[in-house]
Formats: structure tokens, sequence, C-alpha cells
DNA sequence: CCGGGATCGTTCACGTGTTCACAAAGTCGC
DNA sequence: GCGACTTTGTGAACACGTGAACGATCCCGG
């Protein structure tokens, strides 16, 4: 009901905004004109409460007994994302998944051209993937200088990440995107995300283990043949 | 201390285990015989005393005074998350991330070999990305066969997300990381987790436009010509 | 054998996030 | 215009995760 509350979006929240954000744009695209908390959060996968308290941040948008107006919700979200205009990206590291990344169509159609990659080896400097110019990484205060506030993507190998980012923060950058396994250390005012295959693939091993060692042991005195998937110790 | 906290350990652990596993694992690799809970908190980015009750829900494997025997957390973190034997993975879709991903050697060489590729696309049927060969999706149910528990990744579209997860699923897939830009459903005995670009971009964006409204409103009254970000409204 | 120093394991208080439940507030048919 | 119905917005209870504090436990030197 503060004011507060409508300027202090919760963390979870902001996560799920974009989220909401897709599903909106797909019901604009389909010409749905208003839709309900209930069927907005069977949309994007989460509970009916929880869309309401979400959007009840972005301000009393809704009509009791109607809904939300799709476009309206899309317009505010976009703008509370600041996707009202576009962010400049330089990836660094134009290897394997650099390189994917720059051909990847959905990121500049999305707010999020990019610009430039950078990278230390001088036999791929010089050259344009999908018409991103590659350019070495001691041009990164250019690159910084002739962009303004640019968001950095790390693509690099774990072990020349944290350097990467410390440079790109002292040429100004505030936003970084780190793809590769390692742990940075940034200052305060910069905020990192992450994004960690390796992570992902042992959290999903770690729980299917759990589920094969349960159904090991409860089958066990049941004496079928199941656990097939325990070996290798 | 009961029996029960020691098999339940909390999904946030789970989340942070495969960071300190890899931490401890470079340590081992520098012959490190023992570290302290504050300094694998440090290098894992963490707190000191989340890395105590982290480590106590895998079972009291430190000694007082010392701290943890590094080989032997390695050991019983690899043992918990399930890493002890490999899981092979399918990567759906063979495009512009699929192959990247099929290009990976981390992969393949942390225990998630990729056995195979599937694709709709007649063209890259029967091709071989980094060694690994190219399948029609309508194979799906023999590369299950062969293979057994397969961790599925997605890397179609979005569009076909949803149909190709239902078909690994059908097929008898329980565990799959989605690239889409999609949500996904799946039931209840499927684990599921995501990797969202656009998301981890947006949720930038949001915290980056937040501060430069921010400061904008601080320095307006000051008068200075900062804000220079705030357009095309 | 004992005292000092280090470090773990656990308890406790707090903050954040989730979900239910329901009054408030609007629409729509008649 | 009014009453029935729908749906929002939010208060409150609950679950979960975090971080500080501290007793328990262990090593080591004398
Ligand atoms: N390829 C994937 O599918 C994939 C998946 C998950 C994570 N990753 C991670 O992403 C990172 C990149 O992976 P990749 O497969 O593209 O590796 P890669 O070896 O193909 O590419 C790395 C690139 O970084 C460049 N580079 C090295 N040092 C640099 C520096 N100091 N500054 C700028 N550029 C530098 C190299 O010249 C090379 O072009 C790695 O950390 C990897 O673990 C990759
Ligand atoms: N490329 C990136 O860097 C990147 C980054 C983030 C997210 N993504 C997402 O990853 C997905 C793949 O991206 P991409 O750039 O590789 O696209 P792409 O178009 O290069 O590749 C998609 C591949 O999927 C195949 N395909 C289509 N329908 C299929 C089906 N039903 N079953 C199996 N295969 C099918 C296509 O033949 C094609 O080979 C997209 O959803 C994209 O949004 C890509």
């Amino acid at each position: 009901m503060a004011e507060d509350d409508r300027r202090t979006i919760p963390e979870a929240t902001v996560a799920r905004l974009p989220i909401y954000l897709r599903t909106l744009a797909d019901l604009a695209a389909s010409d749905t004109a208003t839709i309900s908390s209930e069927r907005l959060a069977e949309l994007a996968g989460v509970n009916a409460a929880k869309v309401r308290k979400d959007l009840s941040h972005l301000g009393s948008y809704g009509t009791r007994g109607v809904g939300y107006d799709v476009e309206y919700l899309v317009y505010q979200m976009s703008r509370e994302l600041g996707l009202t205009h576009d962010w400049p990206v330089v990836i660094a590291g134009a290897g394997n998944l650099g390189q994917a990344l720059a051909n990847y169509a959905g990121f500049g159609n999305r707010g999020f051209p990019v610009v430039a990659m950078v990278d230390t080896d001088r036999s791929k400097v010089g050259s344009r993937i999908n018409g991103v110019p590659v350019r070495h990484l001691d041009e990164l205060e250019d690159i910084v200088a002739e962009h303004g506030d640019i968001i950095a993507v790390l693509a690099t190998p774990a072990g020349a990440a944290q350097d990467v980012a410390d440079r790109m923060i002292s040429a100004g950058v505030t936003s970084v995107l780190n793809f590769a396994p390692a742990v940075l250390n940034v200052p305060d005012h910069v905020w990192l995300r992450k994004v960690d295959l390796a992570v992902e693939l042992q959290i999903l091993s770690f729980y299917r283990q759990r589920h094969a060692d349960a159904t090991a042991t409860a089958t066990a005195s049941a004496g079928n043949g199941e656990p097939a998937a325990t070996g290798t110790g």
C-alpha cells in the first residue's frame, strides 16, 4: 500500500517478471485483451496468488471482476524492466559459446544488440561473426567509450574470467552475465548473474541419484531387479 | 542431529554443492589437504556459516580445530551428487546452441557424455558434430533404450520445446534441462531445470534501469546533465 | 597431562518468499 | 438500478533460507 512497496520490488518477483512479460507478449500477439491472474499463473507455471502479489508491486493495474489489461501490463512491465530502450552487449570470448551467442537472433531482436566481441586470440581479432566485429580485449575501453553503458557477457575460459571481469568493471561496466564456471568477485555496485551448465547438470544428477537410491532400497525388499543404475561405486 | 537431517538436503544447499565441489577439486589439484569453512566460503563466494551448515547436511566430516579433509569431502560430495558414474546426455536441436554444446569438451569430461543429438531437420540427421551422431527425433525411443536413463537437454526452438519434452518424458526421461525460452509443463516425477538467457539479461536490465532512475532523480536537483539513458519513452 | 588456540556443528533470531483466504471492488444481466 | 458473480489486492500464517553467536571438540606444545 505504501509508496515504498511499489518502488521496492522483491528479488524473487523481479526474476519472474520476464516470464510474465514473455507470456503476455504471446497473448497480445494472439489478440487477447485481458487476462486473469489464474490463467496467467497457469501459462507462466506459477501460483495465482503469487501472480497477483507480483503484479501488485508494479501498481494496481488490474480490474476486479475482469482481470488485467494485457497490453497495458506489457507496457508497464517493459518500462519497469528497462526495456524501453536497447542495452548494448559485449561478448568476451569468441569461441564456441561466444560465437553461438553472437549468431543468436533472439538477442538483438529483443533489445540487447551485440555491438562487439572481444578476444585475445589475434587470429580471431578483425573477423566478424554474424556481422559482429571481433576486437582485441585491449580495445575494451574504446568500446565502452563508444557505446556507453554496456552489459558484459563472459564466455572466456574459466581461468580468464576474473581478469576479464576486472577489466570490464574498471572500464565502467556494471552488469555482468558470466557463463564461465568460475566464482567471480565483483564490487558491490556491479550486478553479476551467472549461468552455469555444469552446476545445472549436477543438480539434476543429484535428484536423479536420490531417486535411484530411494527406488533401489524400496524395491530391494520386494526383490525385483530394477536398480540398474547404481554401479561404479 | 537426526538421521532425517542427513537424508533431506535443502534445495538451496543442493544448488551450492556443485560450486563447493568445483572449488574443492581445484584445491585437491593444488595439493591442499585440509580447508577451513572460512576459506572455502571465501573461495566459493558465500558465508562461512552457510558452508558449515551445508556440509553438515552431508554428515560430520570436519575436524574441529583443523577443518575439512579436502579429498574426503570431494569423495563424499561426488557420491552425494551422483557423480560416481556417467550420466548420458541427449541434446535435442542440432542448431546454433546445440552444436556449441556438443562441441563443448567440459561436458563429457565431467561425467556427462553427449551420446546423441536429435533433430527433425533431415539435412542434419546422419551427420556428426564433434563425434556425436545427429539422429532423427523419431529414433528417440531407440536412443533411450540403448543408453538407459539419460538427461535431456533441450535446444530446440521455443515452439517445439513442449512437444519434444513430452516425447522425451514418454520415452522414460526424468531429467530435463531446458534452454528454450518457454515454460514447460512436466509431470511431478520429472525434474526440470531451465537456463534462460533472455530472462537473465532482463533481470540485469531491471537493476541497471533502477540504478539509472535513482541516480537520475538524485542528480536532477543537482542539475548536472548525467541522465543520458532515459529516452524512448 | 593440561591449557591455549582454532574451528566445527548447532541453536536461535531474523528476513524473505509462498500460499491461503477473504473482503473490497468492479462487471454484467435483467 | 440492483443483485449475483467474478476477480483483484492484501493480511496473516506458514515455510524456508540466512547469518550471528557460541558451546563442543579437537590439535598441539610444553
Ligand atoms: N561451449 C559451451 O557449450 C559451453 C557451455 C557451458 C559453459 N561454457 C563455458 O564458456 C566458456 C567458453 O567456452 P567455449 O566452449 O566457447 O570455449 P572456447 O575455448 O571455444 O572459447 C574461448 C574463447 O575465449 C578466448 N579467450 C581466452 N582468454 C581470453 C581473454 N583473457 N579475454 C578474452 N578472450 C579470451 C579464446 O581465445 C577463445 O576464443 C568456458 O568457460 C566454458 O566453460 C561453454
Ligand atoms: N543460440 C544461442 O546462443 C541461444 C541462446 C539462448 C537461448 N537459445 C535458445 O535455444 C534454442 C535453440 O537456439 P538455436 O540458436 O540453436 O536455434 P537454431 O534455429 O539454430 O536451432 C534449432 C534446431 O532445432 C531443430 N528443431 C526444430 N524443431 C525440432 C524438433 N521438434 N525436434 C528436434 N529438433 C528440432 C532445428 O532443426 C534446428 O536444428 C532456441 O529456443 C533459442 O531460443 C539459443
